[in-house]
DNA sequence: CTGTTAGCGCATTCAT
DNA sequence: ATGAATGCGCTAACAG
């Protein structure tokens, strides 16, 4: 009962090539009915007779027509069913698995994610958010690059804005962190109770969040044990496993070295991991964030766990609270802090 | 001079809450000119004169408007100004790597990503290349799960498709993909110039694409080197490194068992690795995938590296080369290979 | 240089 | 149960 093999939808004037893509009309006319009728039908709505469902579905068929989403979200209300998301560097495995937990998220409810990446850059991050705004993003979730969040102003981007891996700084919005000082504090706990006596703490510069905050973990699990942080044991580095190292080796270079190193991501364990390995010193070594082999590395190892998809699935779900509210309810900003675990590899 | 803080433009009946975007007529009535005029001052029309130019600007800042884009795109023609982005699996650094190269090459001309993940399912990513074409996405990038690509012709989905990593099947299209042969030839020989006799092939099923090309190079470096494959030596795993580790220990577990190894991926290579580790067995090891910390097992290492970013890049710049084409040009599908070099780890 | 008309593809409102 | 008019926000094409 299919018609004849229909003549594609006569193409624009000018474009001959491209087979112009059905509109809800085309579709209309081949079916003999109204495009309100058609427009009804994809929308599922009963009142349409099975019988025209059926003329219509056909011509839909034949035609290969998809509905336009853009001029449907358009006039629905000028959202675009898209999440905007801004991360700072998708080449990093956490964030990568940040963005899969996103996507697995936004996926259910029929929300795609685009995606942005800063490189750690708050000018590129500022135009991003705001390409991402004249776009009609029904939400963003951002992992904020600066120190200053102003621009991610639920207000000013017009859509829920939820900030992840890190608080938002001069600014109202939900985030979702990772417990930096509790895990940071337990595997430091734990170094100190496997006999470490002089502590070293190892990370990036103090102004990034995470690292003062894995540094106040640090401190507190040194005080609870009677012992003090000595300032010649507190170093910095640029993020790098090679700076990592490098930092490592000076701290093994004292004359009086430390005996045990937490370290403050999986760079700076790679890169003190390296200088121990080099060097041939004994230093037991703990540290933010779980990373493949690190069980094959031969040498006992303390690190802080936790899934980055959870972060990513957390933020989205908040989003999409946000979303769902009427607006009026204005219910405060929130904070979720996802757990972290303590894993010991190669004990004896 | 500017005017006194404006009440936000008036939101629609219904909703108080959200301070509806203002639009360009909202922009119009404040600068006190028409839509066309705010609009040729935002597409930086020389013809506007530079007082108007200013006022519109003005107001453009007072209201804090940004351009509807989506509405802009419909009128423009009805894409969307974004390049769909299908994965298999973004928490493999390898994929997340070649987004990040996609997103970097599209966002120089203003066009955005919009992610999708099939984890390998062919039916979700059916379901993801209809959602992507009724976004009207410019075009679309696809690592493909399944066999059958015939879903992916860029008629049916209106827009350029490129294939990445895997070549298309049933379908003409662009693809860009890794040296897989070559690598695994070259690879494979340096492990025989180490002196050995009996090499082995461990990989994933052999309907695997990538797989079956890296054990073409495999047995082309074998025969060139005057030996022959020896069946008993090839075997294949499900792609964890458990599944692996237990493949190469059965092969370490043969009367008269390999003396090399070549590994069709990177979990494969840390599978028997593993198996090594623990039996302790004299086996060289090579394979394909660089990796973290492949300079820290202790163990010599001949593997296959190449850059997941320069395929996104690559992939991406076809596709704007693509789009870019009247489409009455009809360029023949074009196919990228992008080379791989061989590294050595451990010797001495 | 600026404004008016018209319409991108779709869905709400009001008719029938 | 179906259709006609109207407009989402924006911009070509054509006035003036």
């Amino acid at each position: 009962m299919t018609g004849p093999p229909t003549t594609p939808p006569a193409g624009r004037p000018g474009s001959r090539s491209a087979p112009a893509r059905p509109t809800i009309r085309d579709v209309a006319t081949r079916a003999g009915v109204s495009p309100m009728t058609v427009s009804r039908t994809l929308r599922d709505d009963p009142r349409v007779s099975s019988t025209t469902r059926e003329r219509v579905m056909s011509a839909v068929a034949e035609l290969g027509y998809r509905r336009n989403e853009l001029a449907r979200n358009l006039r629905l209300g000028g959202s675009s069913g898209l999440v905007g998301l801004v991360v700072t560097n998708l080449a990093n495995p956490f964030y990568s698995q940040l963005a899969l937990g996103v996507e697995a998220v936004t996926g259910e409810h029929g929300l795609k994610v685009v995606l942005g990446n800063t490189g750690e850059d708050p000018q590129r991050e500022r135009r991003l958010v705001e390409e991402l705004t004249s776009r009609r993003v029904d939400g963003m979730i951002v992992v904020p690059a600066g120190g200053d969040h102003s621009h991610l102003d639920p207000i000013s981007v017009g859509a829920p804005v939820v900030l992840a891996a890190r608080p938002p700084a001069n600014l109202s919005a939900d985030c979702v962190l990772v417990d930096d000082f509790g895990g940071a504090r337990e595997a430091t706990a734990r170094l100190l109770a496997s006999g470490v006596r002089r502590p070293a703490f190892l990370g990036l510069p103090s102004w990034v969040w995470t690292t003062s905050e894995r540094f106040r973990g640090f401190s507190a699990a040194v005080q609870e044990a009677g012992l003090e942080v000595d300032d010649r044991f507190v170093r910095r580095h640029h993020g790098t496993i090679a700076t990592a190292q490098e930092a490592a080796g000076e701290l093994l270079a004292l004359q009086d070295p430390p005996d045990g190193l937490f370290c403050a991501n999986s760079r700076t364990t790679l890169g003190a991991f390296r200088a121990v390995t080099v060097t041939g010193a004994q230093l037991a070594l703990a540290g933010f964030d779980d990373f493949e082999l690190a069980d094959m590395l031969g040498v006992p190892l303390i690190l802080v766990a936790y899934d980055p998809g959870e972060l990513g699935r957390q933020a989205a779900r908040l989003l999409e609270d946000r979303m769902a509210a009427t607006g009026d309810a204005e219910l405060p900003p929130r904070r979720v802090v996802v757990p972290t675990t303590v894993v010991e590899y190669g004990r004896g």
